[in-house]
DNA sequence: CCGCTTCGTCGAAACGCTTCGACGAAGTTC
DNA sequence: GAACTTCGTCGAAGCGTTTCGACGAAGCGG
């Protein structure tokens, strides 16, 4: 493997010279950089990237810090991860995925301390994440995706939880339900500070209060039977209900079992808008599932470019932005049978 | 922050010392240990991971390498990338996951010879893959997940498809099904060389002749859609069908949709396989899919763990082992509704 | 044409660690 | 007790870069 010293003897420069080439740290004549550019060329050079690393402490290399608590990513999660790693390739970064859990605090510090990565880019960050802490005592760099609960002072990319639900429960109003019911997370999950759980939470309250509506929620737990459970509950709390709004992934396809089983047809009888979902997984159910598609492989790739660009540039910029889920129409929401007069629901 | 120095001078040893108490490569006395393991605890010293991997040529660094040509990654894929990520994570290394397009081959030497890899998983290898040739190249220490056409000489971890193929179709037939039909990736997938579908092709061959059955076989879109058209063909061809047996996991729903669609009661009519497919995925259909459930996450784990077992050990054993896709028995397969006679199927 | 800046290049000192050879001090062997 | 080992430690030489100060050679204003 060739060395810097081997292409500088060989261009008949010296070793800086070659640096200067090759870092644009300094003007080098066209002459001379032409002499080198040819001589790594011979060589088949390549810097070393350890080398490099310790004289200009910038490793270019970036961490993306997630949970592994849970069984698995879903296919959001999944999105964030491939945009970012493709995101870090275009901007010359290398990407480690380390998966540190909320309990094991130390481990973040030992990798903080490492002095190995340059950057962070936070998952599943909590209301309250230590991590946080942590990274930012450590000097690390930082974005979030998600956020805390005191954004004041930190990067971020997010989903903007208030304007999807606010489009998903308008698309429902304008189709003339007025009885609907939001599936969200479940009790502990909620209890825990999950952010997207107690946002959409509030979103939903603001949004059927905006039109003149009672909003009514329900906590799912994370899986099939939840969601069946779930719906016997939203059944017995509003019976007429003709709309059903669930930001659980997991749950929703236990919601449309039950559904079924209760000889209720999608979406005649009651329409179904599934959040944050992938256009994948929406695809999946029959019929296919109107859904507020998540942004996920934007929110990873606008994560690191907003790191990149951190390290990179000279402005020490905080980046903030909120992006929200799109609606996609398919086939599980429709007016409802029987409209209900206005009013009905009281 | 504390380097080497600060702790030697702290402890009053040299800097090598603390190197050897750090590394243990040579003997150093309980006492001189403990004064260097005070020094370093007071002084919170963390070693510098781009000095360490200059030094000793090692960087503690792997890398996984996955194409991103198609969009996004599919639950079994995901649950590669998670297993290996925690598999690193135990065994002390980071894990860097570099999108390398089958094209971009040079993008991957240039990768390879920046030395910051000590060793590289690659995924979704086809059987006549040049990345591995490149890789071999450069001397990069190379565990497959999936398997090229000549295996001699390289270590990897797959799936085992004839066992899977085997065992899924022993299922039907001990139900009493005459009549299976496979339906696999797209004749563009198959044509391309991709090695779970020409594996697989075989195996339901020989598998289905075995038993003395007729193998029926139809390649499907890698789509909703696809599944619906597949399912069509497959009456077409097979009138009397009474199973499918699917390893195209994103066909599988637009084949329960079109079985549905057909008036046709699943199980009751047609009992329905999925190969190689996560528990979730498995889950979210109606009723659950009885399916071969991918070893995802193991098949991660074990690939990293060769890789680190042949870097850090002094055997330089290749490994070669094969996982089976476990027989998950959900809703979606019973015994045909009318019992066909033995060799009604000709 | 003299002092000034700017340009292009060089040599050398880091960067923070590992590792090799060396070398006393002890312990062993006959 | 002389001749060897073994043990524990040290100093110094790398590892392959970046970066800083320096320094001739031009270019330029007056």
């Amino acid at each position: 493997m060739a060395t810097m010293h081997d292409v500088a003897r060989l261009a008949q420069v010296s070793v800086s010279t070659v640096s200067y080439v090759l870092t644009g740290t300094r003007p080098i004549s066209q002459a001379t950089r032409n002499k080198v550019l040819a001589a790594m060329a011979q060589l088949d050079y390549q810097p070393n990237a350890m080398a490099r690393g310790l004289a200009s402490r910038r490793s270019r290399i970036l961490g993306l810090l997630m949970p592994m608590d849970e069984r698995g990513l879903g296919a959001t999660e999944t999105a964030f991860v491939t945009g970012a790693a493709a995101a870090a390739s275009v901007a010359g970064y290398h990407l480690v995925l380390s998966p540190v859990g909320g309990g094991n605090l130390d481990d973040l510090r030992r990798l903080a301390s490492q002095r190995m990565l340059d950057g962070v880019v936070l998952m599943e960050v909590q209301l309250a994440d230590e991590r946080v802490t942590v990274l930012q005592e450590a000097g690390v760099p930082l974005v979030l995706i998600g956020r805390t609960g005191d954004t004041s002072t930190l990067s971020y990319v997010d989903i903007d939880f208030d304007q999807t639900v606010r489009e998903a429960v308008a698309h429902l109003v304008s189709l003339g339900h007025r009885r609907i019911v939001y599936v969200n997370h479940s009790a502990a999950t909620l209890a825990s500070g999950y952010g997207p759980a107690l946002r959409t939470r509030d979103a939903f309250t603001a949004a059927m209060t905006g039109h003149g509506l009672e909003p009514v929620m329900i906590a799912a737990e994370d899986s099939a039977a939840g969601g069946r459970a779930a719906l016997a509950a939203a059944f017995a709390q509003a019976p007429e209900l003709t709309a059903v709004l669930a930001m659980n992934e997991t749950a929703i396809f236990g919601i449309l079992g039950e559904l079924t089983g209760r000889g209720l047809s999608v979406p005649d009888d009651v329409s179904v808008v599934s959040m944050v979902t992938s256009p994948q997984v929406a695809e999946l159910a029959t019929p296919a599932l109107t859904a507020m598609t998540s942004p996920g492989s934007a929110l990873g790739r606008i994560a690191i470019e907003a790191l990149t660009r951190h390290l990179d540039g000279p402005a020490d910029l905080r980046h903030q932005q909120l992006l929200p889920c799109t609606l996609e129409i398919r086939g599980s929401t429709a007016a409802p049978r029987r409209h209900q007069p206005v009013g009905a629901d009281q």
